[in-house]
DNA sequence: ATAAGCCCCTGTGGGC
DNA sequence: TGCCCACAGGGGCTTA
């Protein structure tokens, strides 16, 4: 679930009190080892320098040259009281408290690993990630160059490649506010089109972050709130609901094995 | 190199 | 009540 405006979310509360901190051990509970916590055990000893973002990824950098990379999945929970059940990562921080942070997880698509810095070799979507949309490089001119392939729009941008950090949710809204169908051949759209998209990205993105994102069952905030922005959405998960633009039914269809919402009357192939 | 499909997991909700 | 199927904010791997 959690796309960019809720792992920046979560980042902006890491950020407040995690720098700084030595991080004295960091396991796995409850999950088989494997490449979603690689090294791990490295963390231990290593300070905390800073809370960074890419895309969906939280980026810690660590005083011995490595890195903690954490992306949250569809389900990941990062929580400073132990959760019930589905913990898979348990880190003990030295300074005041609280000095734990779990990593609850149901269905273990995320991930909590360490590497050297800067070293994305196990993490081909990060390496190849695009430019953060809400920084200076997310250009129209870079955009519509990453556009320039052979695939639907939407399974495009759900690649991370042409923009990072935006997911299916955000992907549907950004799409419907441009008028774009999400089975679009991306290299055809036109210069405004693409444009269109860009914007639209944007400001879906900025309209949720400022919501704190949105929740639909597992995000939560690190405090253990909800985001608000789910009563925002025009699109997705509105399926047989009326446009909010021209009235007509919207519709679900499946677009690179993920759900896809538009309007069949605004969204034109 | 590129694009499409399958897979990993657990939980939940709807239909029968 | 119970069973089965579909579906869920993601991304990596394999296949042509």
């Amino acid at each position: 679930m959690p796309e960019l405006p809720e792992v920046e979310t979560v980042r902006r509360e890491l950020v407040t009190w995690l720098p700084g901190r030595r991080i004295v051990s960091a396991a796995r509970v409850e999950a088989p080892a494997g490449p979603k916590y690689h090294a791990l055990e490295r963390a231990a000893g290593q300070r905390i320098e800073a809370v960074d973002r890419r895309g969906k990824f939280l980026l810690l950098p660590l005083s011995r040259g490595d890195e903690l990379v954490i992306h949250l999945g569809m389900t990941g929970v990062i929580a400073q009281e132990r959760p019930a059940n589905h913990l898979r990562v348990m880190v003990e921080l030295s300074g005041p408290k609280p000095r734990r942070l779990y990593f609850r997880d149901p269905r273990r698509f995320g991930r909590f690993l360490v590497v050297p810095r800067g070293d994305y070799r196990i993490l081909p979507t990060l390496a190849a990630m695009g430019p953060e949309p809400l920084g200076r490089d997310f250009t129209l001119e870079d955009f519509a160059t990453r556009l320039e392939r052979q695939a639907p729009i939407k399974s495009l941008i759900m690649s991370q490649r042409p923009v990072a950090g935006v997911g299916n949710i955000y992907c549907d809204e950004a799409l419907w506010r441009a008028r774009i169908h999400p089975l679009t051949q991306a290299r055809k759209l036109s210069r405004a089109r693409v444009a269109a998209l860009r914007q639209a990205i944007v400001d879906v993105l900025e309209a949720s972050l400022a919501a704190q994102g949105t929740t639909f069952s597992d995000y939560r905030t690190v405090g253990g709130e909800s985001g608000d922005y789910l009563s925002q959405l025009d699109a997705y998960g509105h399926a047989g609901e009326p446009c909010k633009r021209c009235g007509a039914r919207l519709r679900r269809i499946v677009v690179g094995q993920r759900s896809s919402h538009y309007c069949p009357k605004c969204q034109r192939r």
